[in-house]
DNA sequence: CTGCATCCGGGCCGATACTG
DNA sequence: CAGTATCGGCCCGGATGCAG
């Protein structure tokens, strides 16, 4: 990208990580280091050359690294960015009403929206375990000593199964009564959802 | 821009400020609204047409609006990047050292390190105000009530001036002893900086 | 002078094909 | 699996024009 010559902190950030699937790119490694093609399949849309370029400039500029078995991680500085994805993923929210047509969605995205909605320890939280079912993999959202995460695979013992498109998922555990919501299958008590406090919109 | 077509909050939010200058557009206006050549005069180095158009998308997506004497100001929505760029220059704090030779500075800008230097309040702090004198125009840092501030124009009865390169300046006031540090004129006892106690680098 | 619109060259992006 | 090569097209950047 070409510099913005400008002597201003927020400007230098930009010129580093201001290219186009830059963020992106880093929102992937956010869940752990990943191979190349574990992070063309997180990256829909992305073409190869970019991704090797925007994996090699972000390596030079230290923001990433290369391990020994060739998969790519955030470096310490690298980890800063979370705030920076947080922050915009939280101010993003009123745009993440029902899903497009041609939208691509990934199971390991939820958490991000998971982390918006339940950020902290509310001890109000019950115990719970709930299979989410989405299309591409199975992952599990749990809640465990007040704080709830994201973790991918299928839970042993759910307490609560739920199965649909992304948008309605996302909407009932927002709590939100939206169209979307009314598609998503549920096994077990669904009032079991609103015990874990999500933020309001 | 092109969308990423992605169920994901953190794209969609890209989708609305990724491209470049958006969010340097959205800096300027966090100072105050402002007019069509103003913001020119504080992102050296857009074109015209470029600056029109990003004001014409950001006004369309509902982050800024067009005020009636011709200013434009950031919406509710708008002040919410707040915390994104403020986001964005903490992390890139470490890449500011010496400014390059044909970097831009204005002395505006002066409030993002300055945020990010003195975050919060801190009781210790003494009352202080330090006119400081950058080259396009003069500013006044201030300290009252525990937390630090940045306004425009000189001081009636500054208890210091600093004169001198933007680099030397953010070192100083940042407590590192840096070569461009030694370029800064100081009117004044420059151990009353050290009092308001700037965050470690 | 302010506030843009138009035009044009160059570079980045996106899609696909291909290689070790 | 992990990229490189290639090429068309679009966005960006700089210069210029022009209306209120």
């Amino acid at each position: 990208m070409r510099s913005y010559h400008q002597y201003c902190s927020f400007a230098r950030g930009l010129d580093v990580v201001g290219d186009r699937w830059t963020l992106l790119v880093v929102r992937e490694l956010m869940y752990g280091p990943r191979r190349y093609n574990e992070l063309l399949a997180g990256l829909p849309g992305i073409a190869t050359n970019l991704l090797a370029e925007r994996l090699r400039e972000l390596t030079e500029k230290g923001v990433l690294e290369r391990r020994s078995d060739q998969r790519y991680a955030l470096t310490p500085w690298g980890e800063g960015l979370r705030d920076v994805v947080h922050a915009v993923g939280r101010w993003a929210r009123p745009l993440m009403g029902e899903m497009k047509v041609d939208d691509a969605f990934r199971s390991h995205w939820l958490v991000h929206p998971i982390h918006v909605l339940f950020e902290g320890v509310d001890r109000r939280r019950p115990p719970l375990t709930i299979g989410v079912e989405m299309g591409d993999a199975p992952v599990t959202v749990r809640s465990k000593a007040g704080r709830v995460s994201v973790l991918p695979g299928r839970p042993d013992a759910p307490d609560l199964v739920l199965s649909g498109p992304p948008d309605g998922i996302v909407a009932l555990l927002a709590g939100l009564e939206r169209p979307a919501a009314r598609k998503v299958k549920v096994q077990g008590d669904v009032r079991k959802l609103a015990r874990l406090h999500p933020r309001a919109a």
